[in-house]
DNA sequence: TATAATCCCTCTAGCGACTATAGATTCAAG
DNA sequence: CTTGAATCTATAGTCGCTAGAGGGATTATA
């Protein structure tokens, strides 16, 4: 039983997060001590780092929802937990390919050496996007 | 001049993101027609244009401020603007590298080919972190 | 010129995933 | 028993929009 400070600690997720995820409905309300402070088991404390590991890949408080759920049944087929997984990794390979379109225009503009705005290649660049080298 | 659905069209910014763009300050509240609707000129497209390409490039709202009020004093130095541009470009390549990190691992955890949740890796390595093979 | 279709106005509220603040209560250590 | 840290609830704010309601303006056609 510990509570909701060393919870924290132990997860790595913030105190008022941890509060949202109750909320939220992710977490169930663990029990209360007498004066009505929270007090969290091992297993409160399993849940949040599954929630968080969740996170950290990107998965979306609905799709965590859903993860949850599937991982209290063991004998459900898991098509579902991989369907999420993969249109995470689609998102996940899409934004980087749109930040490293990113990354080569701001690299470009930012090997400038102007010392005035007038001539400035960010400036320029920002202000007509014919300039750029490639979509986005 | 034209009206706000017709700058809209042109500069691929919504509606919405016009007015509250001008709430915000970005830009210049325009003229008004006699029944009080909103009249552009190609000035205020191109200073619309210069804030969606901005925008895409990931520029905060308060930097295209900063940027703006650069671009309109051709004759002022331009490191501000540099090195927003460069902090910008660390900033993606922060994400590029975290995301490629996610990218392996739900690539990792999405060829699992199991069943039934019982033994499947994407359940599994979320309820886990240790079974991750990178920091993230 | 009348009317209909489309556009535009303001204002308010909602999104997701938190984060911050205030004011009150409880806990743990000395 | 006192003190200081931790916790409680409730509310509001963050960012960058987006959606909706309930109206007025403009424009194209009849």
């Amino acid at each position: 039983m510990f509570s909701i400070g060393e919870l924290s600690k132990r997860t790595g997720v913030k105190i008022p997060t941890i509060r949202y995820y109750e909320q939220m409905g992710l977490i169930e309300a663990p029990e209360r001590s007498q004066g009505n402070q929270r007090r969290y088991s091992k297993d409160g404390m399993q849940r949040l780092s599954f929630i968080r590991h969740s996170r950290e890949l990107g998965f979306s408080i609905g799709d965590i929802k859903g993860l949850l759920e599937l991982s209290q049944h063991p004998e459900k087929p898991c098509h579902d937990a991989h369907n999420m997984a993969a249109r995470r990794l689609e998102d996940v390979r899409a934004r980087i390919a749109k930040l490293q379109r990113l990354e080569r225009e701001l690299k470009r503009i930012s090997d400038c050496d102007a010392d005035t705005v007038a001539h400035c290649a960010v400036i320029e660049t920002l202000a007509d996007h014919n300039l750029c080298e490639t979509e986005h």
